[in-house]
DNA sequence: ACATGAGCCTGTGGGC
DNA sequence: TGCCCACAGGCTCATG
């Protein structure tokens, strides 16, 4: 679920309550997300202040005082949840939430949650001359708001493919954050069929496209960012969050481009569904 | 090298 | 109301 916007979201707020801070313990209710938890997570962790938080297309990256980062991938329903002692519900541990697998207890009282139902997300704990190596990381493409992220390198990317374009968007190891609801929120504003061979969209809708995405992330980030004002002032989720999109999930609705009188279609490419304007993207 | 499909999990919503 | 099925915004692995 979480996509680049959502992850900058986490990060945004996840940093508000954690940096500079010292974690007392962390339990763990489970032993494996996505994959196994390192056995020693909680123990490493412990005692440790958090230095910074910064994201690599949808992972989070948590640097700890001895050098080492905690990595976090929220899959497909991972979330975090604030419970500080001013303003927030209290956490109390007999009433943990189901899902809750990994509990942070800070220093200062403020607990931090994981919930994450399917378990699609993933933590790992990495040293810090391990992270340039760290494979997972080593394998993400360029981030697509970072300033190497333009018309050269996306041209160089896509003459490479000849699957859809749709499909190249979602490659992490092309473009960093982009995931299903984004890649055709970004085709639509460019102009672009999502079933377009890569190699075959022409110069000027590359360049478009770089634009595109640019403004589709920041423009989420930017709803993020007021979504995450309210959550703290309610209920200190830091979770998704309600953005209006112009074509994901608004199969049969009128396209939203002026004077266009088409309907938003839904196909699904390599079994995940695409939305898209028949008229305005070619 | 590239593309495709299965699998990991649980929750939700629609149709009957 | 309950039951069953399809589907969900991610990623990796095996296979062709």
């Amino acid at each position: 679920m979480p996509e680049l916007p959502e992850v900058e979201t986490v990060r945004e707020g996840l940093k508000l309550y954690l940096e500079g801070q010292t974690i007392a313990k962390v339990d763990i209710f489970t032993s494996k997300l996505r994959w196994m938890l390192p056995t020693h997570l909680a123990q490493s962790l412990s005692e440790q202040t958090i230095t910074a938080i910064s994201r690599r297309g949808k992972y989070l990256l948590l640097e700890v005082s001895n050098g080492n980062y905690l990595i976090i991938h929220l899959g497909m329903s991972g979330s975090f949840a604030i419970h500080s002692t001013h303003g927030f519900p209290h956490y109390i541990s007999e009433k943990r939430h189901q899902h809750d697998h990994v509990v942070f207890h800070l220093l200062n009282g403020t607990v931090i949650t994981y919930n994450d139902p399917r378990k699609f997300g993933m933590m790992d704990l990495v040293a810090g001359h391990n992270l340039r190596t760290y494979p997972r990381l080593k394998l993400l493409g360029m981030e697509p708001l970072g300033n190497g992220f333009d018309e050269v390198y996306l041209t160089k990317q896509l003459k490479k493919r000849t699957s859809p374009v749709k499909n190249v968007l979602l490659d992490q190891k092309v473009i960093a954050g982009i995931g299903n609801i984004y890649a055709s929120e970004s085709l639509w504003r460019a102009g672009i069929s999502p079933m377009q061979k890569a190699n075959r969209v022409t110069h000027k809708k590359v360049g478009n496209l770089v634009i595109a995405i640019r403004e589709v992330l920041n423009d989420a980030i930017k709803s993020g960012g007021s979504t995450l004002r309210n959550y703290r002032s309610i209920a200190g989720n830091l979770g998704y969050f309600q953005h209006q999109f112009s074509v994901y999930d608004q199969e049969g609705k009128p396209c939203k481009t002026p004077n266009c009188t088409s309907l938003i279609k839904r196909i699904v490419q390599t079994g995940r569904s695409t939305f898209y304007c028949p008229s305005c993207q070619k």
